[in-house]
This record gives C-alpha cells, sequence and structure tokens, in this order.
DNA sequence: TAACTAATATTGGCATTCCAATTATGAAGA
DNA sequence: TCTTCATAATTGGAATGCCAATATTAGTTA
C-alpha cells in the first residue's frame, strides 16, 4: 500500500475488503467503531474517517446512537474494469509515441482556429502551472494535462478534445507512468517543461501551425528524453526501445 | 440542508462553494484547518473530515505539516462539458473533420512502419469490399471500417489503434449519420470510395507517407462532399458548415 | 553579502475525552 | 404475563490536546 500517510484510506479499504468478502452483507450492522478501532490498533478517530470515505460511496450509512449499516456492496463491475485497465497496462512510450503524433498535429489545427478566448485560458493555466512550481507539488500534473485539452479544444471540435481527454485518462491509468516519475530525483526538467509550454504557446497566438506542430513533437520529444534517463531498461514492461519517436520527417515535412 | 447529522457534509459543500466561487483557485493553499474550523464555528475534526470529503473527490490534496490544496474544481462546468459531449450526438462532419486530422496522419505514419503482412492484410480486406459492392450490399460498412482501423494497426501503436476503433464506435453512434446514408439514392459513390482506398493502399506499399497522407485526406474530402450533397441544410442539427476540412495546408505542408 | 544551520513557528495526523442520541434493561403496575 | 416507563448501557458526534512533518526565521560563518 502506498499510502504511508492516509492512514484511513488504509483501513477504508481494509473495510471495503470486508464487505466485498461479505463478512458483512447488506442490512447487517457493522461492529462499533471503538471495536473496529481496536481490531485494527488505530485510533477511533481513523475509523470514523474510514466510514466516512464508505459513506460517501453509497456503502454505509450511520445513524448516532445506532450504528454504522451496510446498504451496498463495492462495485464489483467496476473494479473488475479497473484491474483490465490495469492488465493491459499501456506502456508510458507507446503512449507517448501517440501523443506526439495526435497531439503535434492538433496544435497545428488549433492554430488555425484559435481566438483570443482561447489564448487568454492558455495563458492562465501557464500562470497556474509556474505557481504550482515555485511551490514545489511536483507531483501534481493537473495544470499540465488542462494545459493540453485546452489545446485541443481551441480547435473547437468536441471529437478531438474528447479524444485528448481519453488519452490523459489513459496516462493516468498506467502504472509505469507513475513508477517512473517517482524514480525522478531532479526536478529541473518541470522548469524545460513549462519552457517548452510557453513556446508552443507563442505559435498559437500568432498562427503560426507549422511552429506549434514542431514545438509539440519537440516539447513530447523532450518528455520522452527524460523518461528515458529515468527508466529501468531492464524491467520486462519497458518499452523505450519499442516505440520510436514519430519522425520528423512525417510530423514536419 | 437535509443534513441535520453529518455536519461535516455542511461544512464540505460550504468549501465546494468556495472553491466553485473562485475564492481559492487551483494551486493555492486553503487557510489552515484551524481557520477554517474558527470560520465556520466547527472543530477542527469536523473540517478535517470535510476535507477528506474533498480530497476523494480529487478537489485538494493534504500535505501534512505544509497544508492543504487545491487541485481541482467541483464537477459543474466540466461535468456539464463532458454530458454535453456525451450526450450530444456527434454530428457527421464534426466527426468527419476530427477524422481527417488523426486518420491521414495515422495513414502518414503507417506508411512508414508497414511490413508485408499488413500489405497482405489491406488487400484482402479491399477484395472484400470490392466483393460486396458487386453484390450489391451497400449498407454494410463494415469493410470500410476494417480498413480504416487495419491501417490504424499497421502503426503497431495499439493506443493510436484504439483511438481509431473509438471514433468509429462514435459515428455508428450517430443518430445523423444513419440518416444520411439512408437519404443517398445514387449509389456510384461508394465505387469511388473504393478507388480511394486503392490509392491510400498504393501509397502504403511504397511507404510514401506524404502521398498516403494525402490520399486519406483526400477520400474523407470525397466522403464528405458525398454527405453534404445529400445533406439537408435546413436541418437544424445540420452541422456541415459549422465544420470545415483541415485545411490542406495543414495536412499537406 | 550569500549560504548554511539551528531554532522556532506553523500545519496536518492522530489519540483521548466528553457529549448526545439511541437502544437495551428491568422494575412497577395493570 | 404483558405493558410501561425510568434508568443504564451502548453507540456515534464532536472538541481538545499532544505529536510529527514541514516551513519559516534568525543567527552564524565564510
Amino acid at each position: 500500500m502506498l499510502t504511508v500517510n492516509r492512514l484511513y484510506q488504509e483501513i477504508g479499504n481494509e473495510l471495503k475488503s470486508l464487505l466485498k468478502s461479505g463478512t458483512y452483507k447488506i442490512g447487517e450492522r457493522l461492529p462499533p467503531e471503538r471495536d473496529i478501532a481496536e481490531a485494527f490498533n488505530v485510533s477511533r478517530t481513523v475509523v470514523r474517517e474510514a466510514l466516512i470515505m464508505l459513506e460517501l460511496e453509497n456503502l454505509v450509512v450511520v445513524k448516532k446512537g445506532s450504528g454504522v449499516y451496510v446498504i451496498g456492496l463495492p462495485d464489483e463491475v467496476l473494479s473488475e474494469k479497473d484491474k483490465k485497465i490495469e492488465e493491459d497496462d499501456l506502456g508510458p512510450f507507446e503512449l507517448l509515441q501517440a501523443r506526439q503524433l495526435i497531439e503535434s498535429n492538433i496544435a497545428a489545427f488549433a492554430a488555425s482556429q484559435i481566438v483570443k478566448a482561447d489564448i487568454i485560458e492558455l495563458r492562465a493555466i501557464l500562470e497556474q502551472e509556474r505557481q504550482m512550481l515555485e511551490q514545489g507539488m511536483l507531483d501534481d500534473y493537473s495544470a499540465d494535462e488542462m494545459f493540453h485539452i485546452a489545446i485541443a479544444r481551441a480547435t473547437k471540435n468536441s471529437v478531438l478534445e474528447g479524444l485528448l481527454a481519453d488519452l490523459w485518462q489513459k496516462r493516468s491509468a498506467s502504472k509505469m507512468w507513475d513508477q517512473l516519475h517517482n524514480r525522478i530525483t531532479d526536478h529541473s526538467y518541470r522548469k524545460k517543461w513549462l519552457y517548452d509550454h510557453e513556446k508552443i504557446l507563442q505559435a498559437l497566438q500568432v498562427k503560426d501551425a507549422k511552429t506549434a506542430r514542431h514545438a509539440m513533437w519537440q516539447h513530447l520529444e523532450n518528455v520522452k528524453q527524460t523518461l528515458m534517463e529515468v527508466s529501468d531498461s531492464e524491467d520486462p514492461n519497458f518499452d523505450g526501445y519499442l516505440f520510436e519517436s514519430i519522425p520528423v520527417a512525417i510530423v514536419n515535412q
């Protein structure tokens, strides 16, 4: 379990396992918070927080003075889905290759469709990225994602925007991607990537499709290089050598 | 508010309102738990539980000794957008525009990655298309779909293949698309499209990325023209004038 | 002046304690 | 024997206090 912090989540997941295993059925009452706390050797506070977690997932209802009652079981279907996503876990470099092809051309098309409001939004996102970087929030890529998706949105084509959202969804579902980032100790690359984003925005602002495409291509190329450096090429799942970059000749003719 | 009990949910919703209103933006830090508690006249415990609620919705991250940071905004804008994308029946021309951008570049990349087995498969699919055309099976587009997806598969990148399968899935889910095809009386266009496919395959066989890209672009352009001709531009859902073709200048530089 | 370090303050994590609602118990009365 | 009602026990709700991680500041030294 990666939650060294978030003790309540650990207990919450344990409780969910008990629900799944049928230890407590729907309609039944869970043991008192005090007993659960004792069983897991934590304070009642933590148990209460864990129960809140289950409550927010509509698995239990809590009745003051009465007890905690089971009203639902963890979604088996969903968890199987999650497993499926985990099973055919995409290699980061295969994903990057696809993104390099798709996103660079989306950037080019966006350059031809972009309007003032889009540029203002992109600037705001960039500023946000800058702030988060200064605050040292290096494990948060939400602004990064927002930037890329905002570019797709600038095409005014909802299919393209949906495609990109889908790609980022796949990224966040990738175990190896997380592992790679955890391995990174030198965080200077985030500044480099921010600089990449600025270059992309510059090209979009002047509606220069060709430059925008190349800037996006180069950005993803840089990301790839960084990930290559921190990768363990001995890992049997390592796919860095299987998926080469999209050739410049194909992207930029 | 129905939560006479569940005080934490009340506070949690208040906090979410503050996020929505922009009082705290993404990347910013919330006030210390103690201050929030004082502001709402509740104990820190309640505030902590409320924050757990936000944390489980991926709106904030909690860092011990540091603070609580905003990483997302309550689904309102985003979820509405998502729903729009999912619920709204995609207009055929919006989908075509996306395909024109994506597929032409996939074709170009496929040209650089294609191997003998792929070419054999594509030839077989083309032959199948030809037979079905002769047998007058004009409302069957399965071979058409196979051809396009087989090209994506030739890139050897499963993400790209999945992306294209997704696009065709969207196509078959589009009501307007069906309506359009039902309206077609002159079926000579299917021969023209088969000819387009042959041109694409020719370019792929000689690994000519640029020609493959342009052939795919032209093919989808022809499809668009045909659909335009049979469209009822008075239909309030008609989107033919909303989504122009991907400029040749962007696809073929 | 800049850089490093130690001391101090701030902040969330968790445990303990007391409070309030509900439920269980049992004695009294019909 | 059954019902009723007061009381005790049980259970979740919430406040407080102390601990540990992080951030900030002040002082020292080069």
